[in-house]
DNA sequence: GTCTATACAAGGATAGAC
DNA sequence: GTCTATCCTTGTATAGAC
């Protein structure tokens, strides 16, 4: 791995752990074991390098996403398989965090790539509740939009919940018992 | 409201709007309008303060919730009224967002009514829909502890997603999907 | 109780040598 | 491309006068 591909995977880790704000150059520097001229040489600074480690964070979201989605096997397995995905919960999402950053929201450049993902994710479970209620398999009278919110929103603040009880164990809880009400 | 009020509901204001990392003494002293000297002769320091600010969200959020839970009607209805709430979802859950800081989760100090204020509501979520169980409300096969932590995964999901969006209608989306989910 | 002065580390970045 | 030196601001706190 080169220096800039470093510089990039430490800032992801970092943004995940302590968020923008709580991110400083010299931390992103240490970690990366890149020196101060090299990191501004590569970036124009702290939002330029923040800006490319939330994009590259929030494609891999996507494309995590997108083969749970489009594996074989009924729309209600599909979406069984993306939310009981193994997850560390206790981590929280990497992308969803950024949302409580002030300066991330503050910025409309830092802030697209979060808000194109969630558009994305509702929409496309959206699709596969549409999909699972044109074949019989969903209930007729659920509100695809409206489902894929709740759905997107579970796991979200299943992270939410982890954390502040410390058990990854409420993740599952919330998730399973989602799918469950779905199933009914 | 005397000085020493002043700070705490300045302080409270600003961890909601940019967090504890996100937030320093001297914006505190402007909010606040109280000056260098007078903040730290009434706190020991900014974890002091905090401690003070967050407490008191803490025993806020739970009063709110405990109001709409002891309201007079069914188990659904007074869930439904928890729920339907109005809330500026664009601004976050005050509590909820402290999970995301880190310097907060690593005190045990500051951490403690994050988690304590999790736990109780779930807890109490729980003994309504095992309520509504018993009563016939509810369908009999439901689990009441995971099924309340997948309804305060929906309304601390929500917030995550109407930030990410930009759109409070989510939010409103997500739980009145869970609401309809769990009536069926 | 509140104010001002002072202190010192950390955040964030630029300049120029190599 | 990387290193070191340097710069200015902000964060966080203490000391002592009023």
């Amino acid at each position: 791995m080169d220096t800039r591909e470093r510089l990039i995977e430490s800032t992801r880790e970092l943004l995940w752990e302590r968020g923008y704000v709580g991110t400083s150059p010299k931390a992103i520097q240490e970690r990366s074991g890149a020196g101060q001229g090299s990191m501004y040489h590569h970036f124009h600074g702290k939002p330029d390098l923040a800006l490319a480690a939330i994009s590259r964070s929030a494609e891999d979201m996507r494309s995590r996403a997108e083969a749970d989605f489009t594996r074989p096997g009924t729309v209600v397995e599909r979406i069984s398989t993306y939310l009981r995905r193994e997850r560390d919960a206790l981590k929280g999402c990497p992308v969803g965090r950024l949302t409580q950053d002030p300066d991330v929201m503050a910025d409309p450049r830092l802030r697209r790539p979060v808000e194109e993902t969630f558009a994305w994710l509702t929409g496309r479970l959206a699709e596969l509740l549409a999909e699972g209620r044109a074949n019989g398999e969903l209930d007729a009278g659920i509100d695809p939009a409206a489902t894929a919110a709740a759905l997107t929103a579970v796991v979200q603040g299943g992270y939410v919940l982890a954390r502040a009880t410390g058990s990854a164990n409420v993740f599952t809880q919330a998730t399973d018992s989602a799918l469950a009400l779905l199933r009914r």
